[in-house]
RNA sequence: GCCACCUUAGCUCAACGGCAGAGCAAACGCUUCGUAAGCGUUAGGUUUUGGGUUCAAAUCCCAAAGGUGGCUCCA
């Protein structure tokens, strides 16, 4: 998000008054338009309009011309305070600026549409040439401030977007722009901006043949290829392993569940709108089950559970279906079928801050051996205002100042965000950013006190009393379809070796050497690695292109040379060139490498 | 779900009212080569699907499906 410096520097207020005069090109393009907001943005700018008709590609280029034509104009910004009415009086035939000096005059709203507590005493407007808009600034003074060659709206398309950002309300066109202040940097974003699309998972994956999508099967619901399905079954077997050595004991339940379960947990109405319709078999309903904890829960209650029991935690790659609108599926970061690497944890209520910072620190574990480190810790608590939560006030807050405590004893910086709670209680959520600066939940932990109470659970306390168990809700990766696309993303398809569907690829010069790369390859593979051998007719050049474009690590050259010495020529995916090796010692380094999940090749 | 745009060979794309093409990948043949793509041949298409306009449609119109960019949602 923009930080304070962005607002108040030079570059905010060149894209501030880009916006503005855009709004006067689209103006003089399209008379009868209806103008709404206009602020600047991380990596630029937008203005939302009411259009008579979609615009094209001619229009968007149409109004770049012009907008470099008013730039050159070396037009002043002036600004003037009115009162509300003499406001009204100028956006007279403006309906979505009559509706914001209505706001701004009774303090609900400011002009960029931001929640505001005081009303406005006055009113600014900004002209510059021919354009007045409803603005408080600030802009540069003159738009000879603005480089009329560091603009471009035409590198983005025209977009949807709701007046107000409410869906029920009118949908407004939102054209998106961008400025700098020198043409160098409008170009370097442009560039880096083709970069980020090539390193786009669903790009990635493709090339590397990770996974697939078929219409057929449906939308949102990827198919793993067994290149994919090596990276994501050597990421469940590190986690399992390592969720085992912490304590956790592996369950397995099925894929749906009786709906007076859902009925029980609350997912049944407060998700249904995530939950397909239920399947009717015989004369019973069932649902395909949105999340694993009803499960496990039932698990838990199969037994009689002593406080010596405690905690008790089960985990397990529960796979589970949510519909999520067409328009926001995405790839492998928003489907409709995943995989979440879930746990729940059974604890005492004296237990709950030690196993929430234990599985916070689990979480952090995971991040760090993957080298992630640009994430931000987000707390997730209850919007007063929504009714889409189950459970007292009092629950709420026990379980909200258990998740700030531990924070604070974590000292991990993080924000406060109304709204983001899970219906069962407040969370704590890990949030990456995709290439194209998306935001994306991958791990989160959640303190439950409320699915407890609902299912009645217990254990017997060291005085014989019947008390009431807290559940944490967890899970390192979130789901892994999204951790993966993010990975892809992170590492540009250049996993760490132990994640490498392939880690080695003999090359044999010619076709003699294919035996001898053979017998190398059988002698790797017998140490667990994932080898091929290249025995195909190209020429070893063509094999090292192709191959160093899936970003195999290490590429072993042999010939006569390699074979007189059974030695590999080793060349590395950061294409260094290793020289030649005993096979050993080879052998040596990348079982070393693997073994440590090294982020390095060597 | 909403707005806009897109859909041509396995992949990336060209043809933009008048004979459906290229590169890569594939198969086959030649080449046997020391660190970023050797040569040739062949095969591959109801131009996403269904309607319509036209003498003629990949191309124009309508609808559906899928995708993309946003918005909304993501409990």
């Amino acid at each position: 998000m923009p930080d304070v410096s962005y607002k108040d520097s030079q570059l905010y207020r060149v894209r501030h008054s880009a916006a503005h005069i855009m709004a006067e090109a689209m103006l003089e393009r399209f008379p009868k338009a209806k103008i709404a907001i206009g602020p600047p943005i991380e990596d630029g700018f937008y203005y939302d309009f009411e259009l008579p008709r979609p615009a094209t590609d001619e229009d968007m280029q149409w109004v770049e011309n012009r907008m470099k034509e008013i730039i050159r104009g070396n037009y002043a910004f002036s600004v003037r305070e009115v009162s509300a009415d003499e406001a009204r009086a100028v956006f007279a035939d403006q309906p979505y600026k009559l509706e914001l000096i209505n706001d701004l005059a009774d303090g609900r709203v400011d002009e960029n549409g931001e929640q505001t507590a005081v009303p406005a005493e006055k009113i600014t407007l900004y002209t510059q040439d021919t354009f007045t808009d409803l603005c408080r600034g600030p802009h540069v003074a003159s738009t000879k401030e603005i480089n009329p060659n560091a603009i471009n709206i035409t590198y983005k398309m025209p977009a949807g977007a709701y007046w107000r950002g409410d869906e029920n309300r009118q949908q407004l066109t939102r054209i998106y722009g961008t400025a700098f202040e020198t043409p160098a940097e409008l170009q370097d974003y442009l560039h880096r901006l083709e970069e980020a699309k090539r390193r786009d998972h669903r790009v990635v994956g493709e090339k590397l043949g990770l996974f697939t999508f078929s219409p057929l099967v449906g939308k949102g619901l990827p198919l793993w290829k067994p290149k994919g399905a090596i990276l994501r079954d050597t990421l469940e077997r590190w986690l399992r392993d390592v969720q085992i050595e912490n304590g956790y004991e592996p369950v397995v339940t099925p894929h749906i569940g009786n709906l007076n379960l859902y009925r029980t947990s609350g997912h049944y109405p407060y998700y249904s709108d995530s939950q397909y319709d239920p399947i009717v078999v015989d004369d019973e309903e069932f649902l395909l089950k949105p999340m694993n904890c009803p499960h496990h829960i039932q698990i838990y209650k199969s037994e009689m559970r002593s406080y010596r029991d405690l905690p008790v935690r089960y985990a397990e790659f529960g796979t589970v279906y949510r519909y999520e609108q067409s328009g926001e599926l995405h790839g492998l970061t928003r489907v409709r079928g995943f995989t979440v690497d879930d746990a729940h944890l059974f604890v005492t209520p004296e237990q709950l801050l030690e196993e929430f910072v234990t599985a916070v620190r689990l979480i952090q574990y995971v991040f760090n051996t993957l080298g992630l480190t640009d994430f931000r810790a987000r707390v997730g608590v209850r919007d007063p205002q929504s009714d889409k939560y189950v459970g007292d006030d009092s629950l709420w807050q026990n379980a909200t100042d258990a998740i700030i405590q531990a924070c604070q004893y974590l000292e991990l910086d993080h924000t406060v965000e109304e709204g983001e709670a899970a219906f069962y209680g407040p969370k704590l959520d890990f949030i990456f950013r995709d290439v194209l600066k998306r935001n994306w939940q991958l791990g989160t932990v959640q303190v439950d006190y409320n699915l407890p109470a609902r299912f009645e659970l217990e254990y017997v306390a060291e005085d014989n009393t019947r008390q009431r168990p807290v559940m944490i809700h967890r899970a390192p990766f979130g789901s892994l379809e999204r951790f993966i696309g993010i990975l892809i993303e992170h590492f540009d398809g250049k996993f760490p070796v132990w994640l490498m569907p392939v880690q080695v690829v003999m090359i044999p010069i010619t076709d003699k050497h294919v035996e001898y790369a053979n017998q190398v390859a059988a002698r790797l593979r017998a140490q667990g690695l994932r080898v091929e051998v290249d025995a195909g007719k190209s020429r070893m050049g063509a094999k090292i292109a192709q191959h160093r474009e899936i970003h195999i690590p290490y590429l072993l050259i042999v010939g006569d040379k390699d074979i007189a010495a059974n030695a590999v020529s080793v060349r590395l995916r950061s294409d260094e060139d290793l020289g030649a090796m005993p096979v050993s010692e080879f052998e040596t380094m990348i079982e070393r490498v693997v073994a440590e999940k090294s982020l390095e090749l060597k």
